[in-house]
RNA sequence: GGUCCGAUGGCAGAAUGGUGAUGCAGCGGACUGCAAAUCCGCGUAUGUGGGUUCGAUUCCCGCUCGGACCUCCA
């Protein structure tokens, strides 16, 4: 028996240092991270579920280093894009809501992705939001303007320090009709009034609704403090969305970090271009899902780096069914045992900030090895899919799923093509293998028989 | 216009200041009645021009090309 593996030790990439960081919780004993989740108006794209699988991959691996990891991720329900839909749906805002959000579930569900431990609503929160703006407003970072509070970034020294830019790049980059209330081009809204046809809730500043980014440090401080240790979303969040959040919650508590670790993930491309819904070039994981199996769109996810832009194309899925099919002969060939170990190779890899393609790379040195009996190899591949929210059906399962023939027939048709090769009658016997072909079903002549296949 | 990131074989995609993983595809072979699966073997790559260095794909500068953000966005 070998020794126990060693612990790697966890590197990060952190956005505001720009560099890999060793990651050191602030409570090793409990470790907190925050994701932003989706604003639910709409199903979700592949694109969308990259930040939630980088999420996913991170918790995981968290959970297998510390005793404890919560896991927060808000569901935002309360936005002008929901507004807008469910005019146009002809239905209500809850409704439209409680339906995106369980499509939602079910399309990370379907990838194997773990819900968080807290998804917290925005409407669920207002109080907290209020309340961050009333402290804001008395420590002169925010003012009333028209009806709105505006956030005044000139109040926040700091401003600018998570993405890279200084305010005076904003005002010369502005492309947007700065709103003539604004003491700064780049102040932005705390709360903002409402009328009769919008969503609105009773405040010290009239009915109205919280701006985009509050909720996110409302959420954040009620569930995890004033510090924690990883706030993650998509790049496209880095500016204004986290930048904003950041000074919000850093004016509103001094005394915090906020995130002491900010991840971002690379975008999803269609042709060399982000997918994303306003230029329409987007696949739902829906769309995704009926045209592969939905662990080779998971796998498919992970063989770029997470801060690498990885371009989507259907032929990528290919190969990833591809691979899959040869992890899953591995196991098949040598079963697993149940108490598999993760082999260092896979653990370093991922606590490399989440180097998922050399993990990968790893798991296909276990499968040449399974594949050629070493049940250890086997075991470990095992173990390696289980964090990596792989490899967690059987190989029958996974050969088998789709074919639309019953078994019976299949092994009526398998027995006539063998009483066929047994008489020599080979032109038979093919015919029966390409009428089988013809339906999706793969004849494999092995040793111990005739094995078949989804083809 | 401002800020930032990237460019590795046919494709996907790691790594590294000193002979460039891995997978897919391709080619040859073994096995098979033929296939499939599996196994063995093979070929092909660091965008471009400089600089630093004994040595650069890696570090620095320019250029070209691509992408992201600056507006809702994972």
């Amino acid at each position: 028996m070998s020794p126990p593996a060693s612990t790697p030790a966890l590197t990060l990439h952190d956005s505001q240092r720009r560099a890999l960081v060793p990651f050191a919780p602030l409570d090793p004993n409990h470790v907190r991270v925050y994701y932003c989740g989706p604003t639910v108006y709409d199903l979700a794209h592949v694109g969308n579920l990259r930040a939630m699988l980088t999420a996913d991959l991170l918790v995981r691996l968290l959970r297998r280093l510390y005793p404890r990891v919560t896991f927060v991720r808000n569901i935002t329900d309360v936005d002008d894009k929901i507004t807008a839909r469910a005019r146009a749906n002809s239905e209500t805002i809850a409704a439209l809501t409680a339906r995106t959000t369980a499509d939602f579930h079910a399309d990370l569900a379907a990838i194997g992705i773990v819900p968080p431990d807290l998804e917290p609503r925005a409407t669920d929160n207002i109080a907290e939001m209020q309340d961050i703006i009333t402290r804001l407003l008395a420590h002169g970072h925010a003012y009333e303007a028209e009806g709105h509070v505006l956030f005044a970034v000139q109040s926040f020294p700091g401003y600018g320090t998570l993405s890279g830019r200084d305010t005076d790049d904003l005002i010369a980059g502005a492309r947007v009709e700065v709103a003539p209330y604004k003491r700064n081009p780049g102040d932005f809204v705390l709360w903002k009034p409402s009328d009769d046809t919008q969503p609105g809730w009773d405040s010290p500043w009239g009915r109205g609704r919280p701006g985009w980014h509050i909720e996110c440090s409302a959420m954040a401080h009620r569930y995890l403090g004033e510090s924690f240790d990883i706030h993650g979303g998509g790049d496209d969040l880095l500016f204004p969305h986290h930048e904003n959040e950041r000074a919000q919650s850093l004016c509103c508590f001094p005394n915090g970090t906020f995130a002491n670790v900010w991840l971002h993930n690379a975008m999803l491309l269609v042709d060399g271009e982000k997918m994303s819904k306003s230029l329409g070039n987007f696949y739902t994981v829906r769309d995704v899902l009926a045209r592969g199996p939905a662990e080779a769109l998971r796998l498919l996810l992970m063989t770029s780096h997470y801060r690498s832009t990885l371009n989507f194309t259907f032929g990528g899925l290919e190969d990833a069914t591809r691979t899959l099919d040869r992890f899953y002969r591995a196991l098949e060939t040598t079963p697993p045992r149940a108490d598999g170990i993760v082999p260092d190779s896979v653990m370093s890899a991922l606590c490399d900030d989440l180097n998922t393609p050399r993990a990968l790379a790893a798991l296909h040195a276990l499968a040449d090895a399974a594949l050629a009996g070493d049940s250890e190899a086997s075991s470990g591949l095992k173990a390696s899919g289980a964090l990596l929210g792989l490899l967690d059906q059987t190989p029958a399962d996974w050969f088998r799923a789709g074919v639309g023939l019953d078994e019976t027939t299949i092994a009526t048709l398998i027995e006539e093509r063998l009483a066929a090769r047994k008489a020599r009658d080979f032109a038979r016997a093919d015919e029966i293998r390409a009428a089988l072909a013809a339906q999706g079903v793969a004849l494999e002549d092995t040793a111990t028989g005739t094995q078949w296949r989804r083809g």
